[in-house]
DNA sequence: TCCTTTTTCTAGCAATGCTAGGAACGAGAG
DNA sequence: CTCTCGTTCCTAGCATTGCTAGAAAAAGGA
């Protein structure tokens, strides 16, 4: 009994382990530089104890895809819990979002553009992600009028989340002209508040 | 000369074969399908011809991508000359534009989402995408207001276009519940058009 | 101390993008 | 028609990737 708990307490361990190197090399030098031999490397074990312990290198990345939630889910919660005012609380919100998006751009990549197979918009989405999500819904609500249904609420949140994600991506992979970054996002913020 | 010019000719007709191979390879069985043997074996021809023509898979890719961006100018255009009126000419660009992400996955993956060494918003960018832009820069002036200047057309457009980006991207991804789809499209028009 | 079970590593597979080297081809001269 | 030279093309291979089988080692219990 002792014995196993032990066993599955270090093994717990060593996960956290490699969640833990894949997300900093991941961050340091990108996902291309993430590959299994040089994961495995970094934990200063072999190859085939990451399979023992994710189904394969997707897995690793959703784990730390889901981290990344966690992390995203207390900066937005930090920053709709700052002001007052809903109208400033939803530019620190966006601000936030895509400020981590700028700062862990690997990281994010993980969260919401690379990993297909992790549940999201269903029951079975991680915790941290709801979590996330529910950080936006509330800092979208000030914005729903008042002949919109509670539906619209999610959808409205959805197309917040769209228009940030959308100004992340694009301006990443140089589609935008850098400059007028901050016009872009009052402009989204401006429509959307009406 | 003449020998020379038939054999320009040829390589160039050669190069549109490797494109469109690709193309089709691409939207019919993803670009995972796409290896270079895989699409030297499509063309009849051995892989080193590809690099005879295209620097890599990249190459192939953006070139790939930039005759999407003249097939969605054209898509644009249609449905921003359709109606008269600017409010319905708005939905009918935003469903033009959704629609060919979804028709063609594969397509829209390769211009905004996979190549990132392909020039955008500079001067060196490729017509064919300066048009799409230009499309959609039509389509929003409508929404500029009085008080805003000449720039924030632009930035209004990006805006525009990140949104719908962001709702293609992230609805495929399975980020969003599928149901709500229209209704996410109209909260994005609604909020656009104030 | 020895056996069994579990864990871990070595070695290797198949597939990928890409490239060097030589083979085959084609055009012009004799 | 034949030879030569330059171009074009293909065979074969490299390094790297994710992933895995089977041996080796370690750990635990008798």
């Amino acid at each position: 009994m002792s014995i196993q708990t032990r066993r599955e307490r270090e093994r717990a361990e060593r996960e956290r382990l490699i969640i833990r190197a894949a997300r900093e090399l991941a961050e340091s030098e990108g996902w291309d530089a993430v590959t299994t031999r040089r994961l495995a490397q970094e934990i200063e074990y072999s190859q085939p104890v990451l399979y023992s312990h994710f189904k394969g290198k997707d897995a690793i990345m959703a784990a730390v895809a889901i981290e990344g939630c966690a992390d995203l889910a207390v900066e937005l919660h930090a920053a709709r819990t700052a002001a007052a005012d809903p109208r400033r609380t939803l530019a620190n919100v966006a601000a936030a979002y895509v400020g981590f998006a700028e700062r862990r751009p690997a990281l994010y990549d993980a969260m919401f553009t690379h990993i297909v197979d992790l549940p999201f918009a269903t029951a079975e989405a991680p915790p941290a992600l709801q979590e996330a999500f529910g950080e936006l819904r509330e800092t979208v609500r000030p914005l729903v009028r008042d002949d919109e249904t509670e539906a619209d609420l999610g959808a409205l949140t959805e197309v917040f989340w769209s228009g940030m994600h959308g100004l992340v991506t694009l301006t990443r992979n140089g589609r935008f002209r850098p400059e007028h970054h901050d016009r872009r996002m009052a402009l989204l913020l401006d429509r959307l508040s009406r």
